[in-house]
DNA sequence: AGAAGGACCAGTGGTCCGTA
DNA sequence: AGAAGGACCAGTGGTCCGTA
C-alpha cells in the first residue's frame, strides 16, 4: 500500500477467515480500524474487471481552479501485476449488518457507511484549516470543495451523491444509537435491503424531531458530528408534513393530555406518537 | 402613493426647505422615518427622464421558479400625468453625509445607506418566516433570494451589487459608530466623495479586528445586525494580509508582554499572544 | 432487481463593466 | 470623473438517471 492507505478499502470483499481471527481485535472499543481491514483486504487482491471508458470522456465543460490531479491514475497498480491498469471499479454495495458486525464478500457494512461521514468530518477540518491559514472563507459544512479535497486526497470512494443519500441514516445513529442499532438488526434478521432500512430510519427521526418542537434543522446543528451536513430535504420535508398534521389534530382534540378525546371518530387521526 | 411607499423614495431630491422645516421632527430619536421623508419628496415630482430600453431586453435565459411579478410595472404612474410611463431612474448616488444628515438635491445620505441595511434585515425575516411556514429551508444570510424578495415587494432600490459594496462601511457603523461618526465628519469636511470614504472605512475595522484575533468572521457573527451579511472579500483579505504581516513583525521583535524574549534571537517565537 | 456515482441543472455568491 | 446596478460567470447544492 504506497500512496492512499484509505483508498484501497473495499476494493475486494473480505474474506471470512481472515477477517474472523481478527474481529475481535479490530472492533474492540467500539471503532473498527477500518485501514487495518483494508491492508486484509489488499492481500487477498483477486479479479479486477478490466472496462474501457475512457478518461477522456467529453471534457466536462468547466474546470479552471484545481491544480494537477489528473497525474494520479498511475498510482492504480497497487502491486497487483497486469499489461494495463483497470479503472477503478465502484464500491461495493451496502448490506444491512448488526453493529460491529463486518460485512463479507463483495459487500460493505453499516459500521463502514458511518465511518465515511467520520471520514468526511476530517476532511472538512483540514479544509477549515487550509482555509484559515490563507484567509479564504471556511466552510461550515460538508460542500463540494471538501468532496472534491478528499478525492484529490485518494478518498475516491467518498462522493456526494452517496453521502447525501445516507445522511438522515448517520442523522439516527448519532442521535439515538439504541434505536439506530434496533432497526439494523431486525431489518438484517428480516432480510431486508439496504434501501428498505434506509426508508426505516426516517420515521424515528421525524419522531425525534417532534419531540423538540418539529426544528429539524437545530437538532441537526445541535449535534456537533450533525451540525456539518445538510438537512436532507425529504427529511426537511416529512417533518414539515407530519407537524401540520399534528397541527390539525391539535387543533381539534388537543395533545397526550386529552387523548381520551380521539376515541371519538376523528377525521385525521393522530401519527406517530410513541 | 398607492402600491410601494417605499420604493416611492428618493426618486427625486429633497427640498431644502420643506426638509429644513421637518428635519428635527424627523430625526428625533436618532431614527429617521424615512418613509415620512418619501412623502415629502413625492409632492416634489418634477422632471423624470424618458428612457426607453426596453424592458424586453433578451431573455435572461433562465427563469422558472418565481411568480407572476412582470405586471407590476403599471405602478409605476404614480400620479404624474405625461403621455407614456418612464423606466425607473437609477436611484441618486450617494455623498456623505454626517450623522442625522439628509442629503440635498439629487443625492442620498449615509444614514438612507445604512437604512438600507435595516430593511434587508426586515425583508430577509419575512423570507425566514415564509420558509420556516413552508418547511422550506430557511437563510441565516441575505442571499439572492432575499434580493429577489425586495425588489418582488416593490423595493426597487434594494439591489446586491450596492447592498455587497458598501457592506464594509455599515459594519463600522454596528461595530464602531464613533469612529464611523467621525470618518464621515472628517471626510465631509474635507470634500471627499463617497468612494474615498468607503475606502477609509476598511483601516478602523482591520484594527478592531486585529485586537480580537483577526478572526473577521467571527466579528461579524457576533453582532446580530451584521451576522446576516457576507464578510466582503476585500476585508477579508485585508485582515489577513494585515494578520501575516504581524506575525513577521511579532516574530522578530515580540508583543509586548514577551518584547524582552526576543532579544535572544529565536527561530520561530510565539505568535498572537495578546 | 437494487445500488453506486458521473454528470447535469437551476439557482448562488460575487463583482465586472457597459451605462448614465 | 464618479457611481449605480444589470447581467454575467465560476463554482454550489441537489439529485437524476445512464451504468454495472
Amino acid at each position: 500500500t504506497t500512496t492512499h492507505p484509505l483508498d484501497a478499502f473495499s476494493q475486494e470483499g473480505i474474506s471470512e477467515e481472515r477477517v474472523q481471527g481478527e474481529k475481535e481485535v479490530v472492533l474492540s472499543r467500539g471503532g473498527t480500524n477500518w485501514e487495518m481491514v483494508a491492508m486484509q483486504q489488499q492481500q487477498q487482491q483477486v479479479h479486477r474487471h478490466e472496462r474501457k471508458k475512457q478518461k477522456q470522456q467529453q471534457q466536462p465543460q468547466r474546470r479552471k481552479k484545481m491544480s494537477i490531479e489528473d497525474e494520479e491514475n498511475d498510482d492504480e497498480d497497487d502491486g497487483v501485476g497486469g499489461g494495463f491498469v483497470s479503472e477503478r471499479q465502484r464500491e461495493h454495495p451496502f448490506i444491512v449488518t448488526e453493529p460491529g458486525e463486518v460485512a463479507r464478500g463483495k459487500k460493505n457494512g453499516l459500521d463502514y457507511l458511518f465511518h465515511l461521514y467520520e471520514l468526511c468530518h476530517d476532511f472538512l477540518i483540514q479544509v477549515q484549516n487550509l482555509a484559515k491559514d490563507c484567509g479564504d472563507k471556511c466552510p461550515t459544512k460538508v460542500t463540494n470543495q471538501v468532496f472534491r479535497y478528499a478525492k484529490k486526497s485518494g478518498a475516491t470512494y467518498i462522493n456526494k451523491p452517496k453521502m447525501r443519500h445516507y445522511v438522515h441514516c448517520y442523522a439516527l445513529h448519532c442521535l439515538d444509537e439504541e434505536t439506530s442499532n434496533a432497526i439494523r438488526r431486525a431489518f438484517k434478521e428480516r432480510g431486508e435491503n439496504v434501501g428498505a432500512w434506509r426508508q426505516a430510519c426516517y420515521k424515528p427521526l421525524v419522531t425525534i424531531a417532534a419531540r423538540q418542537g418539529w426544528d429539524i434543522d437545530a437538532i441537526f446543528n445541535a449535534n456537533p458530528r450533525l451540525a456539518i451536513w445538510y438537512v436532507p430535504t425529504k427529511l426537511r420535508q416529512l417533518c414539515h408534513t407530519e407537524r401540520s398534521a399534528a397541527a390539525v389534530n391539535t387543533s381539534s382534540i388537543g395533545t397526550a393530555a386529552n387523548a381520551a378525546a380521539a376515541a371519538h371518530h376523528l377525521p385525521f387521526s393522530i401519527r406517530d406518537s410513541s
